[in-house]
DNA sequence: AAAATTGTTGCAACTAAGTTGATTTTGGAG
DNA sequence: CTCCAAAATCAACTTAGTTGCAACAATTTT
């Protein structure tokens, strides 16, 4: 299922103007390799595993792509951003967060058309994205409980 | 716990077997006076501009609201958590924030019973909230641009 | 009424996540 | 290879919230 590797990630750094730096790779290779969105920290804590590098480094790239649409930031819960690959392979998507475990699952994607225009709001907003975040206990708490 | 009438808060913390305090008083007010959802540093500014406060107090308050359903806490965008009264009278339902001006409105509730059974994801989870944020560009700061 | 118990608030110090500005290093065009 | 704008680094900072403990207040027990 893992599509990712449709993604040149290289060249999709050159069609975005981008030079072409170990960071930037990895962080592209990490999002397109992880199952579901990430931390900045876990980020992170992958590329150090392999070499050297700063957050602030991390930091800046993930808002660079997060600017141009390469990367989605999610306002899960709480004060952490998780980060996922806005690739044409990853739609935007609905997530499912366990109250518990805090652990996020990617959600099928939905048809929202017949509810998109009574999301817009009053007249005269311009709605471009809809973020939708179930909550609630995923199958693994269930069972332990 | 049955308030058809407007919202009594002295009653609310009565029955939930909380003491009647000045601070929580307060946010409970505040909160209900509040036409969208509040920052704990907004709601903490509207308290000291009456009485010397602490911030802890505010956000034990807030926490401890929200553990018993009085209170929902949003994750709108970015680390900042955003408050809104949950009595009776203000049921769950999506918020739109601007891009611009980072301003959030409240939108009218929408039925989902429709998508909600294809939003549980993998058969196991429990969901018990459905939390729906839409993104885009307000109507006042349209005109603007 | 005093003491004990419980609940609430205040204060200082701390943490996590992310940001800023100044400086050094480097990818890749020429 | 050379060069320089772009990228990475570092220390210091900020913001939003948390923790542990002491002080205080309100009930309950004696």
């Amino acid at each position: 299922m893992d599509m990712s590797d449709r993604c040149d990630f290289r060249q999709w750094l050159a069609s975005q103007g981008l030079k072409l730096t170990a960071v930037r790779l990895a962080v592209l290779e990490i999002l397109g390799a992880a199952s579901c969105a990430l931390r900045a920290k876990e980020i992170l804590e992958v590329i150090r595993s392999r070499r050297r590098v700063n957050k602030v480094t991390v930091y800046r790239i993930l808002e660079d792509f997060c600017n141009r649409g390469m990367v989605r930031r999610l306002s899960l819960e709480g004060r952490v951003s998780h980060y996922e690959l806005a690739c044409e392979h990853r739609p935007p998507h609905p997530h499912f967060q366990c109250h518990t475990c805090r652990e996020v699952q990617c959600l099928e994607p939905v048809p929202l058309t017949r509810v998109w225009t009574e999301l817009q709001g009053p007249v005269g907003n311009r709605a471009d994205h809809i973020d939708i975040r179930v909550e609630g206990l995923c199958h693994k708490c269930r069972e332990e409980a």
